[in-house]
DNA sequence: AGCACGCCGACT
DNA sequence: GTCGGCGTGCTC
């Protein structure tokens, strides 16, 4: 008599099936454990799930099938031990939580070389793995008491209180700290504690970029590596390989690694012994974004946190507002404990000077007002080095015909097809659609074709036409270097650009928000934002947050050197010199911008105050697309939300697909959850409606980021 | 989602 | 006469 075991496979997102299947096998196995079965005519991962797909429910219950009819499982992944209960729980949330289905979040978690190896496969990859490890490490003993003595730094004031809280409050904890307040320091030293009071305890910390993941590694290995071994840290984000990805998911869930350093997809590894998590910083976007699910990394980490009895540590110098909100004095209900480090470690010199440059008193056109290039030029001169932000890349934005009117329009997508002068080509960014630059208008036949706006590659090159006849202290020509998307599009080439920069090559850099995150660059002393004014106006609410959190980031880039601290300066050109959000930059008052938005927010009844839920649709035409969510909007029969009207989304065409979205909103955050689990199995449905026809793929976006 | 089967246009 | 377009349907 064989064994009925319940497995969850991947079953796509829209699937009028649980994705719970039943197989035969000779004997049961324990809740978790990874099998190889028969789907259809594909051989597929499994894994056994004896917990319900809270996410099928809703759906159509079907006659259990005929015992004689189910297949038998092909093999069991005997060498990787069963995934646990906490992580079976983590799965299930974030399927429930985000509207797909379990086995889509389940399967998606797991390393993709795991979704395609054989039993056997994974055996023989087991066995070389054993005997890797097996091999003596060195000298160190992971037994005995670890002694970092000498490797660990001393504490600010500042710094010890906050791992004094975390040592003696549940959290989870928002940790509010200035640009150089060390919040490195406190993770190293917070995961320290937690892997030193328990010999098997293990630590997830997370940044927004895979950019950021190397350096992040080499202080954690330069911390670590030699009290608990090389293999005690491990790397986990889309960059890396497949086999790469499989051995260090192998590590974490085994237990051998102590550390996981990774991206928003490190929050499913499987980690037994999780004891912290890290959310470096919290606010950035990244942690949301995505195709697939669009799961908030930043927000699992809190639910998983309370699943495993983890602590969790959120850090920024500008936290998301939620977060921000989320953390106010428990007594006007905050969740979160909020620490605060506004003290820069190693001086008492300020931040960076803000400058505010009135664009409204320079030529008309002009890309740098005159006291800017003003001040890069004396910068230059003295050997200091200067970086130029625009959030833009490519030469121009788009090009036009003054004769006929005609612009650089991407036939596959509503946007501009952006002027690269360097390869001359013409290239959307939405699609990738590229061709070479016409010599003429191709509608009318004009050779005078201008082009409008500014990116990234004409600031490079108008900074070095005004600077090239000047010479660097030691004589050598001034060097302009741009780092973007662009630029780095080699693996490596950003590595090897960053090391130009620190080797002190460059004397100016011009680059997008890629050089604003995270890196340290010692000896600039000035930043400028060339042309930040898009955020102010924007239709979407969360621009001015991101604004704000962008150019502090970019302030911290200048003076990080104690020698030049005292003159760097932070330069904003802006037609709304007035703008209160420049006021709050200036003053390096986050405390008061955040009071500001918050009462905005409130004002106008969004997020955190009311809960957000977004039905996106892709068709191939737009009235498809709008049918089908007027449809759903329908059948959706309640007033316990507020369903907005489908409105097309701002970029409406990408690839000749037409996307449109609909938006629902609600005061509480259950009733949402409940409406929406309900509304599955009516938008299901609705897919199938005859003026439906075109309608590509739909999807739920839970919290989204509206753009 | 894959991966089939299935029925109509431009190529060897 | 075939190769292949993507429409429809199924996966324990």
């Amino acid at each position: 008599m064989k064994a009925i075991l319940d497995v969850l496979v991947q079953t796509p997102a829209h699937a009028e099936m649980g994705s719970v299947l039943s197989y035969r096998w000779h004997t049961s196995l324990p809740n978790g454990s990874l099998v190889r079965v028969p789907l259809g005519k594909r051989e597929v991962l499994g894994i056994v799930w004896a917990g319900t797909d809270a996410t099928a429910d809703m759906r159509i219950t079907k006659p259990p099938l005929d015992p004689d009819k189910l297949r038998d499982v092909i093999g069991v992944l005997a060498g990787i031990a069963p995934l646990g209960a906490t992580w079976q729980a983590l799965v299930t949330f974030s399927a429930q939580y985000y509207q797909r289905s379990l086995g889509e979040v389940a399967l998606a978690a797991l390393p993709p070389q795991l979704r395609e190896m054989s039993p056997i496969q994974v055996e023989r990859r087991m066995v070389r793995l054993d005997k890797a490890t097996q091999r003596p490490t060195g000298v160190h003993n992971k037994t005995s008491s670890p002694n970092f003595e000498g490797s660990t730094p001393s504490l600010t004031p500042e710094q010890s209180q906050v791992l004094d809280a975390m040592r003696n409050h549940a959290g989870p904890f928002l940790l509010f700290g200035a640009t150089g307040s060390g919040k490195t320091e406190v993770y190293l030293q917070s995961v320290q504690q937690v892997l030193v009071a328990d010999p098997l305890a293990q630590a997830l910390v997370m940044v927004p970029e895979i950019n950021l993941t190397p350096q992040l590694e080499e202080r954690f290995r330069a911390r670590f590596c030699s009290t608990f071994g090389d293999a005690a840290v491990v790397s986990l984000h889309s960059g890396m390989t497949n086999p790469q990805r499989l051995n260090s998911w192998l590590a974490a869930h085994s237990g051998a690694a102590r550390i996981v350093l990774g991206t928003r997809m490190a929050i499913f590894a499987s980690m037994p012994h999780l004891r912290l998590i890290v959310v470096d910083e919290e606010h950035d976007p990244s942690y949301k974004s995505g195709d697939g699910a669009r799961y908030s990394a930043r927000d699992l980490s809190v639910y998983r946190g309370k699943l495993e009895n983890a602590k969790v540590l959120m850090g920024s110098a500008t936290p998301s507002l939620e977060s921000w909100y989320h953390s106010r004095p428990a007594l006007e209900g905050g969740r979160y404990m909020r620490l605060h480090m506004p003290s820069r470690v190693g001086t008492n010199r300020p931040m960076p000077l803000v400058r505010r440059v009135d664009m409204n008193h320079q030529a008309r056109g002009a890309v740098f007002s005159t006291q800017l290039l003003e001040a890069i030029k004396v910068r230059v001169l003295r050997g200091e080095q200067c970086m130029l932000f625009l959030n833009r890349r490519g030469y121009a934005p788009v090009l036009h015909c003054d004769a006929c009117g005609w612009k650089s329009a991407c036939t596959h997508c509503s946007a501009f097809r952006v002027f690269h002068k360097l390869d001359r080509t013409l290239r959307c960014h939405h699609c990738g659609y590229t061709d070479r630059v016409p010599r003429a208008c191709p509608d009318c036949g004009n050779l005078d074709i201008g082009s409008q706006g500014r990116g990234t590659e004409q600031i490079e090159e108008h900074i070095t036409e005004l600077l090239g006849h000047l010479a660097r202290p030691n004589g050598e020509p001034i060097r302009v270097m741009r780092i973007d998307a662009d630029s780095t599009r080699l693996k490596g080439s950003l590595q090897t650009q960053l090391a130009a920069v620190h080797a002190g090559e460059i004397d100016v850099l011009v680059g997008t928000q890629m050089i604003a995150k995270g890196h340290d660059f010692r000896r600039v002393t000035l930043v400028a934002a060339i042309n930040p004014d898009g955020a102010l106006f924007s239709a979407d609410y969360r621009a001015q947050e991101r604004l704000f959190s962008l150019l502090l980031q970019a302030a911290g880039r200048a003076g990080r050197d104690a020698a030049m601290g005292e003159q760097s300066e932070v330069w904003i050109q802006t037609f709304q010199p007035a703008h209160p959000i420049y006021a709050a930059i200036k003053a390096y008052d986050y405390p008061a911008f955040a009071h500001m938005q918050l009462k905005e927010r409130e004002q106008g009844g969004m997020p955190p105050f009311s809960f957000q839920a977004l039905v996106r649709a892709e068709a191939r035409t737009q009235e498809a697309a709008l049918a089908f969510l007027a449809a759903a909007s329908a059948a959706a029969q309640t007033d316990s939300v507020f369903i907005y009207s489908a409105v097309p989304m701002s970029m409406q065409r990408v690839a000749n697909v037409e996307r449109t979205q609909m938006l629902i909103e609600c005061s509480n955050r259950a009733v949402l959850q409940k409406f929406l689990s309900n509304w599955q199995a009516a938008l299901h449905r609705c897919r199938s409606l005859p003026e439906c026809k075109g309608l590509i793929r739909w999807a739920i976006d839970v919290d989204p980021i509206l753009v």
